[in-house]
DNA sequence: TTCGTCATGTAATGGGTTACATGATTAC
DNA sequence: GTAATCATGTAACCCATTACATGACGAA
């Protein structure tokens, strides 16, 4: 029960500002994260409808209650169980927020985050970066005389990169940490 | 039977420098490329098994044949059927070399890559990148007060990564040109 | 002798896409 | 009237991971 996929929180993020179609929800979804994907209807109906079924969301029927048989728009709206759901996601700042695929998701709800939560999120995804530049740093001295120059440009490029979002990470913790105000939270 | 899949296409390139174990294609898959990945068994062996079907590789069983029946390490090695494949696929310049999953398989075999095809790879995913960059950038001035400071962060990150590694194909567009010669080589 | 790494494989499962099928509404 | 976009959904498929099962080899 403690922690659903990450389609799930997404919708439940979007749906809690506004109910939505799940048309607008797809589009929501490729604006506001990234901005390069777009979840295809085969995803985001199945999900709408296991949601559905879970009682973390209901719908508003706009005119299938007018007019007797058409199949119309369908605005879907958070239920409290679905709220609830959703809060108690907002407040967890376990490992499922700093994972690749659940950083960004996580992180453009951010303004419905407590600062402290926030900031241990950061702290997390920061940790696992470095680790991983640790490692693959580590790795790449190793064998690095039998890789040609497109390889090991190509590696370069990817340290780089994550470099680079390792600072992007450590301005946005310094941020928080002014913000919060002092010297007082530590980092594991 | 034009283009095989990421997979076949990265264990070709891999076995043409030299015979490999299954355990050892896994590990220089995540060496050579990314570095950060490593693929899974339950992906690797029935890919190998594929190929073996497809005639793409054999095998060498190192001590399959001294004692009777004792399965022992596999050194997988190309065919001359492998060979081929691979270097039509080296030869081809298409769309399957630029998209985002390719790309870094087609790149870490830019040494066995003449010359022009490299180029055409490289700017083709430029414009790729470049048509993406617009895109996003036209969608975001569009909403971009819908959002709060946080996703508009993260869109701002987003943005910001992809057009770095613009420049870093410009880069190598450019080293290209100049290694080619003159200014003969024409973009579309 | 036991631990770490090398080594090979299968079955169940998961999470996504594409292609298909359908129709309403809006702007030109 | 016709094209674009809005809108919903299913079925088939693809490609990967995880969990499982097995065992050899070298070093402490």
């Amino acid at each position: 029960m403690p922690h659903s996929d990450v389609l799930t929180f997404a919708i439940l993020g979007i749906l809690e500002r506004s109910p939505l179609h799940g048309y607008q929800i797809r589009k929501r979804l490729g604006t506001e994260l990234g901005p390069f994907r777009a979840l295809s209807y085969g995803s985001l109906y199945p999900a709408l409808k296991r949601m559905m079924t879970a009682g973390l969301i209901g719908m508003d029927a706009d005119d299938l209650k007018v007019k007797g048989s058409r199949r119309s728009k369908i605005a879907y709206r958070l239920t409290d169980t679905g709220r609830n759901r959703l809060e108690q996601e907002l407040a967890n700042a376990g490992a499922s927020s700093w994972e690749d695929g659940t950083f960004d998701v996580r992180f453009s709800m951010f303004d419905r985050t407590d600062p402290e939560t926030r900031l241990r999120i950061l702290e997390g995804r920061r940790t696992r970066l470095a680790e991983r530049l640790e490692e693959a740093g580590a790795a790449l001295r190793r064998v690095r005389d039998r890789h040609d120059a497109y390889t090991a440009e190509l590696q370069r490029h990817g340290l780089e990169t994550v470099e680079r979002e390792v600072e992007w990470l450590d301005r946005l913790i310094e941020e928080e940490r002014s913000a919060l105000g002092g010297t007082e939270t530590n980092s594991a």
